[in-house]
DNA sequence: TATTATTCGTGAATTAATTCTCTATTGGAG
DNA sequence: CTCCAATAGAGAATTAATTCACGAATAATA
């Protein structure tokens, strides 16, 4: 009920595309020509026909006895992802996270160009951080419009998302990437993200509860 | 195949329980006594009946026509999730995201309780971030066998993830929570959580780039 | 007190995702 | 040149997850 729009790929395997991303970055620079399904499914333990699958949806056509161009595949996720455009972002919320993204260089390999920073605390107002200049929030509505910006990424508390999104979207920004534990409210054609780190802890602390339970049973 | 462990939980239910307990934490500071599963759907664009079967993972029993009992719901969740202990953290790369993390207040309400990091620069050695003391990482191993250590999380770059899982398994921590990006290798009951910012970035350029392509056939 | 609307809980039905099975292709070994 | 082993690809079968449908409980209201 209520998913707003039904997006064509399984989103679990739209979830494992980055990972195999991350094995033919590395065959690459190790001059692989050629990997199988096998291989992708023996570094990532999954099963090999799923990792077929998977693949399948960008539309790769690979050769029996062979497998997939290393070079051809790693283009065709990019593109299936979306990373093969450069796409201009700004940034909202330059505390402790905000500034972890600044750094983090592997984003634009994704086509991730985070162009301009946003805080509302003085002291950050002015500085130049990674080459990323902070601006007052109140400027970053209009700087939004004049430019084309794709994406705003929110790493301000979760008091401040909703109206940091608010003014993302009076700027005409159709893709938010949230790591406020927020729910946010906006109109039907901006597309949010949820960045939720907490889900992978609970991931772990979860699995690790079942295993400790697992032991005393024995 | 091949996947290491059969966990009880639905993993799509238990990656939703962190989002529930964000609403259920706004509506104790509110003084709500009972939330039904109708007012989460709402809150988070999800099915009744989907949150519905998730609560009832938990173990919770809600009252007809009045739901469930807020602070019971969110003891619950904690405790199905693992939050309901304190375990002891080592946090290893005391880079942009691993100070991130140490500023991370919300992770204790969680009960990770992160007692020291380490690092292998010098200029960071000595330091203390956030109150947590930063320690060369030679010394990371003996100190988890003399604590007790259950978490190690890993925010060092891909090269050095591996060697640091290593020293991490010699000191007898069971549960990893990896940032970098790479597989790591570790023996059968020690438990790896891989926590992948792309992949939340990736759902959403390509749900951007098919927004896009439907405007395009319009 | 009887009625009504709301909500939980559960089993059935549906839909989605994963895994299995089989066929065809192809490069390399003999 | 022939055979073999590895692999892609596609459809069927299975399993998992979501959604539907309905009965029972209960607080509010008439
Ligand atoms: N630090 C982490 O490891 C971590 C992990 C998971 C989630 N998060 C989430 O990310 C967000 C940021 O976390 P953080 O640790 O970086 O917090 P922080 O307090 O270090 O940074 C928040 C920044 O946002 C700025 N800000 C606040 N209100 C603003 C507004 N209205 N307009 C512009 N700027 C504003 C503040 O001045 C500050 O610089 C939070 O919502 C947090 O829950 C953080
Ligand atoms: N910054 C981000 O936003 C971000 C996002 C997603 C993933 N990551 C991943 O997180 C990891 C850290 O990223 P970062 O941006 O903080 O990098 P960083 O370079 O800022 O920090 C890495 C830290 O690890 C330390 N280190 C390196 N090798 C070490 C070793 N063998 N033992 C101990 N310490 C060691 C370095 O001295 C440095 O302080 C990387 O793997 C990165 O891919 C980061």
């Amino acid at each position: 009920m209520r998913k707003i729009r039904k997006f064509s790929a399984p989103e679990p395997s739209m979830r494992r595309l980055p990972a195999y991303l991350h094995v033919l970055t590395r065959l690459l620079r190790e001059n692989r020509l050629y990997v199988s399904c096998t291989f992708i499914s023996n570094e990532l333990y999954l099963d090999p026909t799923q990792v077929r699958k998977d693949l399948a949806l960008t539309g790769i056509v690979g050769k029996p006895r062979v497998g997939y161009s290393v070079e051809e595949l790693i283009d065709k996720i990019k593109a299936f992802l979306g990373w093969d455009v450069q796409r201009n972002a700004f940034l909202v919320g330059v505390g402790n996270l905000g500034t972890a993204l600044l750094g983090y260089q592997r984003f634009r390999l994704y086509g991730l160009n985070i162009v301009t920073a946003f805080d509302k605390d003085p002291r950050r107002i002015g500085k130049t951080i990674f080459g990323v200049d902070v601006l007052h929030v109140d400027k970053m509505t209009n700087l939004a419009l004049r430019n084309k910006i794709d994406i705003g990424i929110i790493t301000v508390g979760e008091d401040a998302a909703q109206e940091v999104a608010d003014l993302m979207v009076q700027g005409f920004i159709k893709g938010i990437w949230n790591f406020a534990p927020k729910t946010l409210i906006v109109p039907d054609d901006v597309i949010v993200e949820n960045a939720q780190l907490s889900v992978s802890l609970g991931v772990l602390t979860s699995k690790m509860k079942l295993s400790q339970t697992e032991k005393n049973m024995v």
